[in-house]
RNA sequence: UCCCCGAUAGCUCAGCUGGUAGAGCAUCCGGCUGUUAACCGGAUUGUCGUAGGUUCGAGUCCUACUCGGGGAGCCA
């Protein structure tokens, strides 16, 4: 007879019968004649029983030798008990031991950040890696429905790119046979050609900045989405930044419940997440800085870090500042009609004090007006030629913006450090494994 | 690029005004039928980041360097 093999994610299926798990051994107690195995198998962990009268003699000698981290398979039945973390256990009535590892480096215990990175691989196993890439895992997928269900289209923009989008000094620069181009650092250029073709777009690819930025907000290498969309305003895309980052949050509540249970994440910060968000001008913002004792703003001044923490604590969901002097932004948003000196553009701070999670803008679609600014920020013209025939061959409004995954992922988890938001972080002194 | 902090056992750390190195965990041995980072008893564990300097004597003080962490700027 032969028994069903079962993952522990879907344990409670199977109350009462007999199954086969395949895993790891995460942690181990021993009593004498009793072992407690703690096996993960990847969908989750279960407390597997072994008696020493219920097993085969050998196995229960060789369980008792085995270090963290040995792959092993166990056969059981499937039973409720209080006493068992996660409320089932297995009581074990045999299995097979696939590879006895010794001296697993990472223990039970707390170790370093400089320790656990330089075992990422490993660490990955770990508890709070293995929930935190299924949240990320859960963002992604929500996104991606976000937009399907929307009629967007994914369309991604390219990786290697022959010029910077604004500036060169934060480029990675590639060998590409007998020239050189650069890593991305943005799709949104390519993004706005591909809204022309299909109205609503988005694409959604890792960027690469060389920044020689040290906080726990920056990576070299990070995921962003840029959705575009053809018609829409700097409102449009205000409330369509507002209703994704609302669906996000109410997905991975529906199906990421253990994972943020694992992080300790205040669930009640999460159910706060509802239309509407705040909105305020940069001005009204600037005003609030002004007035607050802690902050060292100035007026005209982009705002710090220690701002946006000062700004979205203010607020029990994400607040958008909308906009900004044109001098602090970027050369392709499209002035405020109304104020020169301002431009059409909203930065998403996240609750909670976290800072930038987005940022967009209305475009500039007007080709003069691309032209004299190309010309005032120095830009080489021949670079974006291929973006300024966008502006005359059947020129529309349209806006987009773009959305830090492992911000969002760290924002929505609770956790402070993008670097444990995706799978193998790349720092400036850091890209090993 | 700038500011601050750190580097001691496999890991996390202690080591006072300078006097030849310590704990917990991990590992190994023994005990235990309900452990939740199990517990109890025993054992093993060191180029004190590197190179100079001061000193009778440096883990400790000084200088430089290397590596890492936090932050600023910039950004998502």
């Amino acid at each position: 007879m032969s028994v069903p093999f079962a993952t522990i994610e879907h344990l409670a299926d199977h109350v009462d019968e007999t199954v086969t798990l395949r895993g790891w051994l995460y942690n181990k107690s021993s009593k004498g004649k009793l072992h407690f195995v703690q096996l993960r198998d990847g969908s989750g962990m279960v407390q597997c029983v072994l008696f020493k009268k219920n097993v085969p003699e050998s196995l229960f000698d060789e369980v008792g030798t085995l270090g963290q981290e040995s792959s092993l398979s166990l056969t059981g039945k499937v039973v409720a008990d209080e006493r068992a973390p996660g409320g089932f256990e297995i009581q074990v009535e045999d299995g097979q031991v696939l590879q006895v590892a010794e001296d697993y480096p990472i223990t039970p215990k707390e170790h370093g950040a400089d320790f656990l990175l330089s075992k990422r691989h490993l660490w990955l196993r770990s508890r709070r890696p293995w929930a935190l890439l299924r949240i990320r895992d859960a963002v992604i997928f929500a996104l991606r429905e976000f937009f399907s269900e929307r009629d967007f289209v994914c369309v991604d923009s390219p990786m290697f790119t022959p010029n910077a989008c604004e500036g060169t000094s934060t480029l990675f620069e590639v060998d590409y046979f007998d020239r050189s181009v650069f890593l991305t650092q943005s799709g949104q250029l390519y993004a706005e050609a591909s809204a022309m073709a299909h109205g609503k777009v988005y694409c959604f690819g890792p960027t690469f900045r060389a920044e020689k930025s040290k906080t726990r907000r920056h990576l070299t290498e990070f995921w962003m989405l840029e959705p575009e969309v053809a018609f829409a305003d700097l409102r449009d895309i205000c409330d369509l930044a507002e209703d994704m980052l609302c669906h996000v949050v109410k997905r991975v509540l529906e199906r990421r419940r253990t994972e943020l249970e694992v992080l300790e994440r205040d669930i009640s910060k999460l159910e706060a997440i509802q239309k509407p968000f705040p909105r305020i001008t940069y001005d009204e913002a600037a005003q609030i800085l002004l007035e607050d004792p802690g902050s060292e703003f100035k007026p005209g001044d982009d705002f710090g870090a220690p701002d946006e923490t000062i700004l979205s604590n203010r607020h029990d969901r994400p607040l958008m500042v909308t906009h900004y002097p044109s001098e602090v932004k970027s050369f392709y948003m499209k002035r405020d009609p109304e104020r020169e000196d301002r431009c059409l553009c909203v930065d998403v701070l996240g609750s909670e004090g976290v800072g930038e999670l987005i940022g967009g803008s209305q475009r500039e679609d007007d080709l003069d007006l691309l032209l004299e600014r190309i010309r005032k920020h120095d830009l080489p013209r021949e670079a974006f030629e291929w973006f300024l025939d966008l502006r005359r061959y059947g020129t529309v409004p349209h806006s987009g913006f773009g959305l830090g995954l492992e911000r969002c992922v760290g924002w929505i988890a609770g956790v402070e450090h993008v670097r444990e938001c995706i799978p193998f972080p790349r720092t400036i002194y850091r890209v090993d494994p």
